[in-house]
DNA sequence: CGTGAACTTGAGATTTCTCAAGCGGGGTGG
DNA sequence: CCACCCCGCTTGAGAAATCTCAAGTTCACG
């Protein structure tokens, strides 16, 4: 999977299919959101998507790959703020706003561009796509909402919230079966979303094998006890939209 | 002030005049919205407005008081989620979902409710309403995304950066002056929004009382010196939607 | 092979927590 | 009116979690 990093082949969509479906959107709003899309350009992995204190031009949706969004601090040190997967809506505003933070890409990466323009008489003119759209913004709040709650208990609850939500999320989006997903981090990434140090986050997760709970290697994830893990982190997918805990 | 609790007074709304201009609500539709009022309700300090849990049926507008959002823990810890000052809507969602947290009022408050019914009707016929709404569910979540940078710092940044983020809500929604507003949250509250036990809080607390930065006493949080608090914090007041750092 | 990035391990330093106790004001029942 | 009690605040001290620094290992890639 060799892309030219920054390449762009413009016209007819190829987004994926489930894309927007959660939120209830029908047809011929979909066509009209697929047909609002300027371009679809790819990023080779590591590189940056947007800076960080941008003013954002256009809506991206991640079509392909796996993408983060960051804080820059002002020590050098980075929060890692959201996780994207394939149909996302990477940082969906009603109205776009100067941003606080980066959107960096995980692996390589292909992003549909909705120029915020465009975006905006569409906004007007198909309400259910505002409506759609807002739908997903609070989706990501939930999931948000959840990282918050977590970044307050110790570590190991941390770790395990986390790759409870990875397994649901990467399994959704196509990223592997519900046990065994691709897994693209380094745990540099993963230190970063949980607020710990790399060193710390090194050992809770080799004690979360030794006891069985989870396994990371040749960049998979394979959760071995899920009820054990879920159980350890208070997990409840029910925010993501699916159901009950089962 | 005695409110009898739970107490309800119908009809007519007095919303604090400010309600959801910062969104960019016009006159018909501020109207339609206050229209949709089924009634304002009072309910006393340290009560519970919504149990976690809950299929909400109405959309809660705080309109006098201070309350708060919380996550009640399996091991009987709270995370506290959010603040809420008057004007604020509470737990705007675009579609009702079973809440995964708690409402507490932290002041004697009065409440105004629409029923989710009324605004769904509202939210077709009124394009605005729903984009009004979505924007101040975005501002909501630009300062969720504040507490989970926030939480992954010490606890002096932390604590710093919660004292500039209460004095300029606090101060904007009429509950003092800029340097001096009122504080009603108790030191176990501001704990639990921070994720610090209530003794580490207090020493942290003390701390910055001693160095000249803040002094809070008789329910006033007074800001002594506002530059190097936020310095301090990493504070920048633009996600609250407020022109850049003075 | 040589190199660099990611992962791993050790060890001491620092932050934060828990438990325990004391203080002080406001409300309440006697 | 007084005594008591509860809640919120404060302080001390030892325990636990987490961090930092430093170094070694492994593995993919050129």
């Amino acid at each position: 999977m060799t892309f030219s990093p920054g390449s762009t082949h413009p016209g007819q969509a190829e987004l994926p299919g489930q894309f927007l479906v959660r939120a209830g959107l029908e047809n011929e709003d979909r066509a009209a959101l697929l047909g609002a899309v300027s371009n679809i350009e790819t990023k080779s992995r590591g590189s940056c998507v947007r800076p960080q204190g941008e003013q954002p031009q256009s809506l991206l949706i991640l079509v392909e790959g796996v993408a983060l969004a960051a804080r820059l601090l002002p020590d050098d040190s980075r929060q890692v703020l959201a996780l994207y997967v394939p149909g996302d809506v990477m940082d969906g505003q009603p109205v776009p706003t100067r941003t606080t933070f980066e959107l960096c890409a995980i692996t390589d990466v292909s992003i549909a561009r909705i120029p915020h323009q465009v975006l905006a008489k569409l906004l007007s003119a198909r309400p259910n796509i505002a409506f759609a759209l807002w739908c997903e913004s609070a989706r990501n709040m939930a999931i948000q909402q959840e990282w918050l709650v977590s970044l307050g208990r110790d570590s190991r609850a941390r770790l395990a919230h986390f790759l409870c939500e990875i397994s649901e999320r990467f399994s959704e989006a196509g990223l592997g079966e519900a046990d065994h997903v691709a897994f693209p981090l380094t745990q540099t990434h993963v230190a970063e979303a949980l607020g710990l140090s790399v060193v710390h986050l090194n050992r809770v997760l080799q004690q979360m094998r030794r006891e069985g709970l989870v396994a990371i290697s040749q960049g998979h994830l394979h959760i071995v006890d899920r009820s054990a893990l879920q159980k350890v982190a208070d997990f409840d997918p029910a925010y993501l939209g699916k159901a009950p805990n089962r």
